[in-house]
DNA sequence: AAAACTCTACTACAGGTGTAGTATGTAATT
DNA sequence: AATTACATACTACACCTGTAGTAGAGTTTT
């Protein structure tokens, strides 16, 4: 079951304050999505059916919850999307990655010191 | 405008050989989908009417082309997923490509060739 | 020409998604 | 106690997606 990218977008505000209100939630949200309280809501709610997300019921305001972690999430993410779009060669792909988007020289020494600690 | 796992199954199959007829492009698919025949047309004319593919109805069989191209699709796939499931950090999202997945000597010679361009 | 075969078009339908509005329950304030 | 203010629950609805079935049009074979 693949996440959309509403409930990306929610569980990357949860996996931030983990137990948060949903006033709290609206809020962080708020600036990048304008979304609706009650349509957060609803994500939440309906991302709590699919077992995503635990709502605490016995305080009031409610506490949310994410029940899956960030790292295995991104993992299944990584798959599909390298399968999807291209077709499981991963050279392919970070090469991409690294011709397109700006990295700081930092980022190029730790990708290098993680290539070099590769070698067979 | 994103395109769905079943869009970029079906663009996948055209950008092979562009200008296919239905049953070539339901051949070459069946083994990994199984889709059936009907599915596969339906997939097409609807992706038609977003401007996906175009149909030569001029000749029969129908000849189905993508009309956008798999470089530019990759591009917006990269940006979504970047942001989507790694905040925006390319560093992050290529050191957990590097880490998980296997890569043989050689892609990982020209990692490091391109890394090395980058140096400023 | 009638029958059989293909191909394409049209129709269908359930389940998911985006996006809230309305209603109801509970807590705080007059 | 009545009113106001929030919080949560329930309802709504259009559009998208996955997945074909059926019907009609054109072509080939008896």
């Amino acid at each position: 079951m693949n996440l959309s990218d509403r409930e990306w977008t929610v569980l990357n505000a949860l996996w931030e304050t983990n137990g948060a209100e949903l006033g709290e939630i609206v809020n962080k949200l708020y600036p990048q999505t304008k979304w609706n309280r009650n349509t957060v809501l609803t994500y939440l709610t309906r991302m709590e059916t699919k077992g995503l997300v635990t709502i605490d019921k016995g305080v009031s305001p409610h506490l949310y919850h994410a029940t899956v972690d960030r790292e295995s999430c991104q993992q299944k993410e990584r798959e599909s999307f390298l399968n999807r779009v291209y077709s499981g060669s991963t050279g392919d792909l970070i090469a991409a990655f690294l011709k397109e988007e700006r990295i700081s020289q930092e980022e190029i020494d730790t990708l290098r010191q993680i290539l070099d600690n590769m070698e067979v």
